[in-house]
DNA sequence: AATTCACGCAACCGCTGTTCG
DNA sequence: GCGAACAGCGGTTGCGTGAAT
């Protein structure tokens, strides 16, 4: 089931952990807490990394770690988690008292993701985009007061771009019927194309490669709400069947 | 009974963010 | 302000186990 212990190069102990070791190293924490991961195995008297003992403890060893045997409530939490926070386990760590991170995240790659993909296509012909803007507003709630101020100052850029760009187009061509997915109009490409260009890509390289979806989807709905008419607003990628299906194939 | 294969999980790896001198 | 050291996180890997053939 675990790797086998052995030595690496440098004469550090990798792979399965023994009884002895465990208790070296709960008997330490235990006794003097774990200031410095890097020391605390030499101090120990392991042969293990400091990154090594850390993660046995953290996720094994402290106290009140449970094992196995996740009820359905728990499950459906972290299916629910999982939606709302995206691949954030420590967040989702957070809300399970007794569950480590690794051992969620380990969960849900074994048994949770099936069960949500099958619910995530059930659901999918229920939903519309009311509720989705709805929705996107209450992921913000887990957000620190600051990280929240921050996702409201980057919206309020985004709006102001988009009026100015909505303001600055539409004084050279009629923007009313224009529609994502529609093919029939021609100027379509041509308005959408410098849109995502000026607007959406340089906010989108930085924020997406590091973050989630979920994490700035909240932002462009509310940059999309007061000032773009519905047909701007199509442009912005707000379709919600297209973003649930990033996340689906995340 | 022997072999193959898929699954589950502990542990590792590499990257990013934070702290400190 | 900068770089090194450290802590923490998320993705990936390796291997034991049990089911299937």
């Amino acid at each position: 089931m675990v790797r086998a212990p052995y030595f690496d190069k440098n004469g550090t102990k990798r792979g399965a952990w023994s009884q002895d070791e465990d208790s070296k190293l709960k008997a330490y924490i235990e006794t003097y807490g774990h200031r410095n991961w890097r020391e605390l195995p030499k101090l120990a008297g392991l042969s293990r990394c400091g990154k090594s003992c850390r993660l046995r403890w953290v996720n094994y060893l402290r106290p009140n770690v449970k094992r196995g045997n996740y009820t359905s409530e728990e499950e459906d939490l972290i299916i629910n988690l999982r939606r709302d926070f995206g691949s954030k386990w420590s967040l989702i760590a957070k809300e399970l008292p007794g569950r480590s991170d690794n051992e969620i995240k380990n969960h849900w790659h074994t048994h949770l993701r099936k069960r949500a993909d099958l619910s995530f296509s059930e659901n999918k012909s229920n939903q519309n985009l009311e509720s989705h803007e709805d929705n996107s507003m209450s992921k913000l709630s887990h957000l620190k007061e600051e990280d929240r101020a921050d996702i409201s100052l980057a919206a309020e850029s985004v709006r102001t771009l988009s009026a100015e760009y909505i303001k600055s187009s539409s004084s050279s061509s009629s923007s009313d019927s224009c529609h994502v997915g529609s093919n029939s109009d021609s100027s379509l490409s041509s308005k959408v194309q410098p849109f995502e260009d000026s607007l959406m890509k340089p906010y989108l390289a930085d924020t997406f490669s590091n973050t989630s979806y979920e994490y700035w989807m909240p932002i462009m709905d509310l940059a999309n709400r007061p000032f773009l008419p519905s047909s701007d607003r199509d442009m912005l990628m707000v379709d919600d069947f297209l973003w649930s299906g990033v996340e689906y194939f995340q």
